[in-house]
DNA sequence: TTAATAAAGGATATTTTTGTCCGTTATTGT
DNA sequence: ACAATAACGGACAAAAATATCCTTTATTAA
């Protein structure tokens, strides 16, 4: 579904997310750490979410990744998943058309569009905060 | 959300699919070209549905591949799905945990659950046949 | 101002996926 | 039997994704 880049992303996310909700700033250690990824590689992708604005990156010691506790609530899974795979998992054709739509389909392109649209649907409306929230009340777990 | 070799596959598979429901039975070249794809590539594709019972193969002269027309009606897009991808994509964790389940769920097991139902059942009850017959009626492309 | 810290970024390596090439095997018609 | 046909299968090649290494840059505190 989602790359190991975006997967690794996501978590980073949520993990960031949930320490700045505590009020902490998190290191790359720390956060490869807590999602269970390799430390240059989770810091390549680091970079990609602070370049989209998505984290924020402080350099020097007591540095680290942070989100602004009142940015947390605005930012919606789909943006994490748009700035690393980008958009073709929502737009783009299930079977790798190049050109498919309603006027010429591809054989799945009716039935794929409802789930891919399910799909964009709950990207879009699930908060980096409620998931947060679930992974601090130790409902929810980033690794194992 | 499939790998090419995976969209192959199902193209592959509805091109002879719809062949077949005509009674004509298609070559590898004729397949390349109704899909689009690379000629050596699609050859291992159909050796894997092939081996998979998905399509039968038939060498020498007027060999090629087919599917029993009694048999097109069985064949649902989920098998093809699973025999080239697997089922990780029905069954694996959406942020790639090796362990995610009710019991110690990831922060978007419950969520991605439901997507991934809609989907696999989507795939379980859409039948070879009937995509088949959207491209026999001009409705559906498999190219372009 | 210097040493320590931590992210940024460029270069490189590894692995997986995608794609190609070519000899082998089975089948058919002559 | 023989030549032609077409899938099979193994080896190889290219591209993309994943992962690592190391130097540079910014920041902090002593």
């Amino acid at each position: 579904m989602f790359s190991k880049a975006c997967e690794y992303g996501i978590k980073a996310t949520l993990h960031v997310a949930q320490q700045s909700s505590q009020g902490s700033r998190v290191g790359l250690k720390d956060i490869a750490a807590a999602i269970d990824s390799p430390e240059a590689f989770t810091a390549k992708i680091m970079q990609q979410l602070s370049r989209n604005g998505i984290v924020d990156s402080i350099k020097g010691p007591n540095g680290g990744f942070e989100i602004p506790k009142d940015k947390l609530r605005t930012i919606q899974l789909i943006q994490i998943v748009s700035a690393i795979d980008g958009d073709q998992l929502f737009y783009g054709c299930g079977l790798g058309l190049k050109q498919c739509n309603e006027q010429k389909p591809c054989p799945v392109h009716h039935k794929f569009k409802v789930i891919r649209d399910n799909l964009k649907t709950m990207l879009e409306t699930t908060s980096i905060e409620e998931l947060a929230l679930g992974l601090s009340d130790g409902l929810t777990f980033l690794k194992r």
